[in-house]
RNA sequence: GGCGGAGUAGCCAAGUGGUAAGGCAAUGGUUUGCAAAACCGUCAUGCGUGGGUUCAAUUCCCACCUCCGCCUCCA
């Protein structure tokens, strides 16, 4: 499949650089609090990424890491009175049960940075020996950004902007005497009385681990010194992962990451989403609207990841009506398969659009109009044609990560004062006293549920 | 100020140098006691504004307007 590069700029070819495996890593959650739909906008497009190169047939390696330690998780944890290790393993299987009702693949590793301080000194040390890093008088350790030319390169901000943006930013924070350069980032941070029980020893005395060099150790680890893509939202851009290719490089030698994936954010309702303004959704906000994690993740991929998706409470009502309308026909196509299943793998039929529009850098939009395109095509066929169909269709589905819901998947416990309403209007129509039936139904749908008249029996759904 | 992105129907959103996917909403018909549901239709002579190149531009070029994101630990 072809996919954008932040770092050259352009469309590339995916290929596994090493062997058959397409190895990558994506940057993790920092578990201080429930992941809201942006995060998930990343992790969801990622998840995508990984089912389209296994649905065509590449094996993959993914790697996400779990950030258990920086300054918010020690200051949350400590706020919570909570030792940092309980309270990050609270938000993390947090984390974890909202992946799964999104259809997000597990990562195969997904490494945390706390188990992996060893790592990180051992490549603090190398960098200190190679001359690309330095101790401060405080016990903590710089990157000398100086010392490495490319830096600036996958964010293209030259280094004299660099040192101009940062020189206003500086004055304020006191901490930042003890670099060479205003540019230099945090390798090591010394111990703070803040950072209470949250410590561990080094060579430099006690402290904690800076956030860039995580990943880069982590990476290192299980992933080497090279490896096919890297990936995060795209704030990670600068910063981050400007400084894991310096340290990286600077350590390790390899060319590191072959290609970069970032995912610009989500707006909600034309904006960024921020708490203050009351529009930052979690999962489970969500959830307690009604809508399912599956409406979810359809607005979440309902936009290509180059752009900024806006998202609104009414794409969740299009989505829902969305993928009713995707499993009815769906539910059509099986009726006309017949006994011939012939599941023929290789093949898209209807749908090869819709696989080319996620080949083509990741195109999740066009592809699932061609879900819908695909599906009235396929309405003309029968027999083997038909299951042929059905078969691209689901593995698109599984490209794409989507379950379609069950026919009666909303359906919920009807109240036994409502199910006594409905009868009697159903005794009411049968009298045709439409006055009385007809107010009923009213009645019925001010308590929230709706009711549908077939030939000889009537239903009752909630009210969307 | 620097870097980057975007302006396509009521809303969301693809796409292309040759005349605009798809979804939601709306709306017409069939059906229904009336609805709902279902099924069959309709729904941008137009793609921020003004120029330019071209046989032809929404798609390329220039200018302008507007919006959004990032600029040290936010996916």
């Amino acid at each position: 499949m072809r996919l954008f590069d932040t770092l050259t700029r352009t469309e590339r070819e995916l290929r596994p650089i090493d062997s058959a495996t397409f190895r990558f890593y994506c940057c993790g959650p920092t578990v201080y609090g429930p992941a809201h739909i942006g995060n998930f906008r990343t992790f969801v497009l990622q998840d995508v990424l990984r089912r389209t190169l296994e649905t065509g047939g590449t094996r993959t390696l993914h790697v996400r890491n779990i950030t258990d330690v920086d300054d918010k998780t020690i200051r949350d944890a400590q706020k919570a009175g909570q030792s940092l290790t309980e309270f990050t393993a609270g938000w993390t299987a947090k984390f974890h049960a909202d992946c799964e009702k999104l259809g997000l693949l597990e990562p195969h590793i997904e490494p945390s940075a706390v188990a992996h301080i060893p790592q990180q000194i051992a490549m603090i040390e190398a960098l200190i020996a190679k001359g690309h890093a330095y101790p401060s008088d405080d016990g903590s350790v710089y990157f000398k950004i100086s010392s490495f030319p490319g830096y600036g390169k996958l964010s293209h901000l030259d280094k004299r902007e660099l040192d101009l943006g940062k020189t206003q930013n500086t004055r304020a924070n006191s901490d930042e005497y003890a670099k060479d350069s205003v540019s230099d980032f945090v390798l090591w941070k010394a111990r703070r009385p803040e950072d209470g029980a949250n410590f561990w020893s080094s060579p430099w005395g006690d402290g904690r681990p800076g956030w860039h060099l995580e990943c880069s150790a982590m990476i290192q680890e299980y992933l080497g010194d090279s490896f096919d893509l890297h990936s995060g939202g795209v704030d990670l851009v600068f910063p981050h992962h400007e400084n894991e290719i310096a340290q990286s490089t600077c350590a390790c030698g390899g060319r590191f990451a072959a290609h970069w994936f970032h995912i610009t954010h989500l707006l909600v309702d034309g904006g960024k989403m921020s708490k203050s303004l009351g529009n930052l959704y979690t999962l489970s906000d969500l959830e307690g609207r009604g809508f399912t994690p599956m409406e979810v993740r359809y607005v979440l991929i309902g936009g290509h990841y180059r752009k900024q998706l806006n998202f609104t409470l009414d794409s969740l009502h299009a989505a829902r009506e969305a993928l009713a309308k995707l499993a009815k026909s769906a539910r059509n196509l099986a009726t006309k398969t017949g006994s011939e299943f012939t599941l023929d793998s290789a093949a898209f039929g209807p749908f090869q659009t819709a696989w080319d529009s996620l080949n083509h850098d990741l195109n999740t939009p066009a592809a699932l109009g061609g879900l819908f395109t695909g599906l009235r095509n396929a309405s003309q066929l029968s027999g083997k044609d038909a299951a042929a169909a059905l078969a691209g269709f689901n593995r698109l589905l599984r490209a794409l990560g989507l379950t379609l819901p069950e026919e009666n998947d909303r359906a919920t416990e009807i109240p036994d004062s409502i199910r006594a309403l409905a009868e009697s209007r159903w005794q009411a129509r049968l009298a045709k006293n439409w006055a009385q039936s007809d107010q009923i139904r009213a009645e019925l749908a001010t308590q929230g549920w709706l009711v549908k008249d077939t030939r000889d029996n009537y239903t009752l759904t909630p009210s969307p």
